[in-house]
DNA sequence: CTGTAAAATTGACTTAAGTCAATCTTTCTG
DNA sequence: CAGAAAGATTGACTTAAGTCAATTTTACAG
């Protein structure tokens, strides 16, 4: 068990090139905590005293609107941190963050989190990496939200998981349709429906969570530009 | 001139608590660049070499469809930098640079600025806080494109220019229409029916590039919930 | 298994906001 | 200061995508 947390901690991207006892070091100072699926981790505006690092399940990160519709920012997994911006600035979470599965995650109390990575300017570099990646995508789910539509924001995520799957033949749906319409700024009806015309204009196969990219070349071209009725 | 430009490091909030001689050794690094009204600075994918900082001017960063449509991510003006996320991710600039007037930037070669930042620790958090605050920035504009109408985004973005502005009365816009169009994730024909809207139920008062907040209660419940339908 | 709840789909309808085009106004440049 | 260009507004129209409601399908607890 605690082995298992220390192997994970030598192997996240963010701890790369510590060595033994840094390693235990960092341990030491992280408490370990255990959600249910669908567990709450912490609400949009909250005091943050620290941020979090996924050992095992999966959080999704999302915005909500007073009506209830959902914005998912993004979903991590294993290795990820979550909730570092309340560390660096303004100390308030910017978003909520909640289980999609029974979760074992780590908690980094700020104070301490802070000392360490003043002691150790590669840390600081890979937090900057980090960030910097997050910022990037934030800027193309910004792009994709404002400048496109529906039929290629989910042709874009489409063509992201297949790469995320290393390409395997069908896709596999992580999570539930509800999910992915809430991921690409849609609403479930809205997502079934634009998987049939998909479907039915022959660029994907779909089988309940199982997908396949029949037609890679024109979900391509339907992610950049087009709209799906010039196919 | 030379002086002018130390004044502005010194007080910059990334290089906050550096001495005389640090901020020398910044401003060795840098090196200054002229850019004319609407030049670009850098482009969308293109290989960055290292980030920028304005000196005087602004700087709007931005995406673009292919059909010409542009989303404003942020407007960067005096003591801001751009263009750091190439510096600590993927060398690429994720997204265009133009500058909206003439304009006055420094220029920090990736390299340097690296090895400035490993030499001191107060730098990285500084730097961390920074990419940290526009993270924050980020997750509030998906959930305002994705989660709201047109007319919440527009009362939520005049109520935080008028924040800037310490609430003078009337606001006055620094950008054309055409911009805060962008800015708010819409079209100049969209926006200027919109203002018309909140002009007629006396939300606000516009003349030109200003603005009067007559109404700042339901503007603030129109950028929360709310259509301007049912006020 | 089987029955209930959750998830997904489908249809009919509404609507916010985009497109296209014409006109008006402001702002510079020469 | 005139005239051209850029910026802003207005109207008529289209459309993508949301809402509401009714099923159908899938998943899972007992």
């Amino acid at each position: 068990m605690k082995i298992n947390v220390k192997q994970l901690i030598a192997n996240v991207l963010f701890f790369k090139g510590l060595s033994e006892e840094e390693i235990d070091g960092i341990h030491r100072i992280a408490s370990e905590r255990h959600y249910q699926r669908n567990q709450m981790v912490f609400s949009d505006g909250e005091e943050g005293a620290g941020f979090f690092l996924v050992v095992e399940g999966s959080v999704k990160v999302f915005k909500m609107s007073p009506e209830g519709k959902e914005q998912i920012l993004h979903i991590l997994g294993p290795g990820e941190p979550v909730g570092q911006v309340a560390v660096f600035a303004g100390a308030s979470f910017p978003a909520n963050a909640q289980t999609i599965t029974k979760s074992r995650l780590l908690f980094f109390p700020r104070r301490s989190f802070v000392d360490l990575i003043q002691s150790r300017p590669s840390l600081a570099l890979n937090m900057l990496a980090i960030l910097s990646n997050r910022l990037r995508e934030f800027t193309v789910q910004i792009e994709n939200i404002s400048l496109k539509e529906v039929p290629a924001r989910l042709a874009s995520y489409l063509l992201y998981l297949s790469d995320e799957q290393q390409g395997a033949e069908p896709l596999q749906l992580t999570i539930s349709k509800a999910q992915l319409a809430s991921i690409i700024g849609t609403i479930p009806e809205t997502l079934s429906r634009i998987l049939s015309r998909m479907s039915a204009k022959n660029l994907i196969g779909v089988n309940g969570r199982e997908i396949r990219l029949l037609d890679r070349d024109n979900l391509a071209a339907l992610a950049e530009h087009g709209r799906l009725g010039d196919l």
